[in-house]
DNA sequence: AAACACTGGTGGAGTGGCAA
DNA sequence: TTGCCACTCCACCAGTGTTT
């Protein structure tokens, strides 16, 4: 691993701004960039421009093109926003450009500039605006390997940030989640669909407006009796006010409102309408500023449910302030403003939902964390020599899958057709010898091992004849059976009840053992229970699986529609499934149904 | 290339008038 | 006397363009 300085692996280029007021210079074809646009930038290739310069604009002023593939990095307003161009493109003067030479890939510099931007920053000179000279940049030094095990560090970081982002949009997807579920539930509230109750505000409960006590006596202020909040400490996205960075002492407090836990801090001026309407919860008494109207709830009024309500309606309480130079809720406007208010017991159960998903958002970001830690890790070990012997890549990329485990909706489908191959061969390899295994009992079992292991494999299962099935699934399977040798496939006729029916039989060869490794390491966390479904139905006739494959999709789809599980709903559910259905009397449905309690094979609750 | 100047936005807090 | 309201000023900051 050798180190050199930016100036060695290519060369530094800065930019420049066409004169703004000549009209002729701009909107041309020349994609022009700014820090601000880079900044905005959410990954890591620019691919195009907000604004455009012409030919004369171009020529007008000393800027230059960069060709695409190499790295955008920013001086200043702030210094380290960087980004790997995809398109031809020039910059304002707030750039530090690199064109590389041919032995240095764009995508490890910029990983490696990434990791540094810190010390670049701090490198920055100037008072009213720190800025990165171009020789300071020039002269920084970076660790640069040999260019494949440069590609090599690229694609491992790149793939640890993948899964970052992917995870940060599991989370945001949580948010979207309890916004369509409190639609479902509640409706759309301007329209007032579901007919609620709608009540001012003062309704809800005590509405308070904050304070601030005299400045002009310190001893308000003396000692850290109490938070005070002011609107910074209401965050955008947060259910709950954050830490409050004043305080006042028990003096200052006798001057203060405050409100207990439970209680929705709304800030009602602001500087920009936007921020209007923003609203957290208090988990703890805290006092508060003049910018900010509380309510606290009366026994009618869930905290997240009120929370959620300010959450989806920010817009309708906006409109409610005032037009000033300030725009401004006033206590009385605020008071007044119309919100629906539907029974506790819905409130309530809307508030479970989100306690749940709050739970698992948690998780969520723990999870981040972790991957975060990965990169971090990762990185540091990349840039200082360690990740170039193939030894030490495995090493590394064993974290990495595990935890792409987490995120199986974003399997590919082929990564997800190959787990389903995998699983399907273990099945096969465990009940082939079975007399009653054939092409039904697999896709059942196949189908109850994907659900309740809570895998995403993305099968296709349609309300067949027999249940669940996925006939194109089924033929892959058998294909990549053959064709790999694990499996014989024969097809044998007989006759029941004068018809003819064909029964496939799977026999092992002595390549059906291959697949074991494969699947060790897909499904590690779900073996268990696998296992478990696999042993349950060995004995069991195929009608059996059939049953309980098909319970298990009316199943489902009560919950989803949100119907309580009753047993004529499910046998009703179960008939409705496929007109086949018939040939099984209610009472072998509720034999199932019991058959799945006892065994505990149900969908579960989310 | 670096320093400087301008624009515009944002949030925080004080003030005076008014009404209960 | 107290609380509310509308407004104003202040401090600060990000971002950008121009001048030295």
């Amino acid at each position: 691993m050798k180190y050199l300085k930016i100036k060695e692996i290519g060369d530094v280029i800065s930019g420049s701004t066409p004169k703004t007021e000549k009209k002729e210079y701009w909107d041309g074809e020349i994609n022009w960039v700014t820090p601000k646009e880079l900044g905005q930038l959410h990954e890591k290739y620019l691919t195009d421009t907000e604004r455009k310069i012409t030919e004369e604009g171009f020529k007008s002023c000393s800027t230059r093109l960069i060709p695409p593939g190499n790295i955008l990095f920013t001086s200043r307003a702030p210094i380290g926003h960087l980004a790997i161009n995809n398109i031809e493109v020039c910059t304002n003067q707030g750039f530090k450009s690199i064109i590389l030479k041919k032995d240095y890939a764009s995508e490890y510099v910029y990983y490696a500039l990434k990791r540094s931007v810190k010390k670049l920053q701090d490198l920055g000179t100037g008072s009213t605006f720190k800025e990165l000279s171009k020789s300071k940049f020039e002269e920084f030094t970076i660790p640069v390997p040999s260019l494949p095990d440069q590609l090599h560090i690229a694609n491992l970081l790149s793939k640890a940030e993948n899964l970052i982002a992917q995870r940060k949009e599991s989370i945001r997807l949580l948010d979207e989640f309890l916004k369509s579920t409190f639609l479902e539930m509640f409706g759309d509230f301007t329209k007032n669909e579901k007919k609620w109750d709608k009540v001012e505000l003062k309704y809800f409960g005590e509405i308070v407006t904050g304070n601030t006590p005299p400045r002009n006596n310190a001893e308000n202020y003396s000692s850290d009796f109490i938070e005070w909040i002011k609107t910074d400490n209401i965050p955008v996205d947060d259910t709950y006010i954050t830490k409050a960075v004043e305080f006042l002492s028990e003096s200052g407090l006798r001057y203060a409102r405050t409100v207990e836990a439970g209680a929705l801090l709304v800030a009602c001026i602001a500087g920009s309408i936007q921020s209007v309407g923003r609203a957290a919860l208090t988990n703890r008494k805290v006092s508060f500023n003049q910018q900010i109207n509380a309510i606290q709830p009366n026994e009618e009024i869930e905290p997240l449910y009120l929370y959620w309500l300010f959450k989806i309606s920010r817009k309708y309480i906006q409109d409610a302030a005032s037009n000033g130079m300030k725009k401004i809720l006033t206590k009385g406007g605020f008071e007044k403003i119309k919100m629906i208010k539907p029974p506790l017991s819905l409130q309530t159960q809307f508030a479970q939902i989100v306690e749940k998903t709050e739970a698992l958002k948690t998780q969520y970001q723990q999870s981040l964390q972790e991957l975060e830690n990965l990169y971090g890790s990762l990185s540091q070990k990349a840039f200082s020599g360690e990740l170039t012997t193939k030894a030490q890549e495995q090493k590394v990329v064993i974290p990495i899958k595990q935890e792409a485990k987490i995120i199986q909706t974003e399997l590919t489908k082929q990564q997800a057709f190959l787990r389903k191959l995998m699983l399907a061969s273990h099945i096969a390899y465990e009940l082939c010898e079975e007399p009653t295994f054939g092409h039904t009992k697999l896709m059942k079992l196949l189908y109850l091992c994907e659900q309740a292991g809570g895998m995403a494999l993305q099968t296709n299962y349609k309300k067949f004849a027999a249940g669940p099935f996925d006939g194109k699934t089924l033929t892959l399977i058998d294909k990549e059976f053959e064709k790999n040798k694990w499996f014989t496939i024969e097809k044998k006729t007989f006759l029941v009840n004068d018809q003819q029916r064909e029964a496939t039989v799977y026999k092992k060869t002595d390549k059906s053992l291959l697949y074991k490794k494969y699947f060790n390491n897909y499904f590690e966390s779900e073996a268990k229970t696998i296992n478990r479904i696999i042993e349950l139905f060995r004995k069991e006739k195929t009608q059996t699986a059939e049953i309980v494959a098909t319970l298990y999709f009316a199943w489902k789809e009560l919950k989803a529609e949100k119907t309580i599980i009753s047993d004529n709903a499910l046998i009703e559910g179960f008939y409705k499934f496929h007109p086949e259905k018939k040939k099984f009397t209610p009472e072998q449905i509720m034999t199932g149904y019991k058959y799945m309690q006892t065994n505990e094979l149900y969908p579960q609750s989310v």
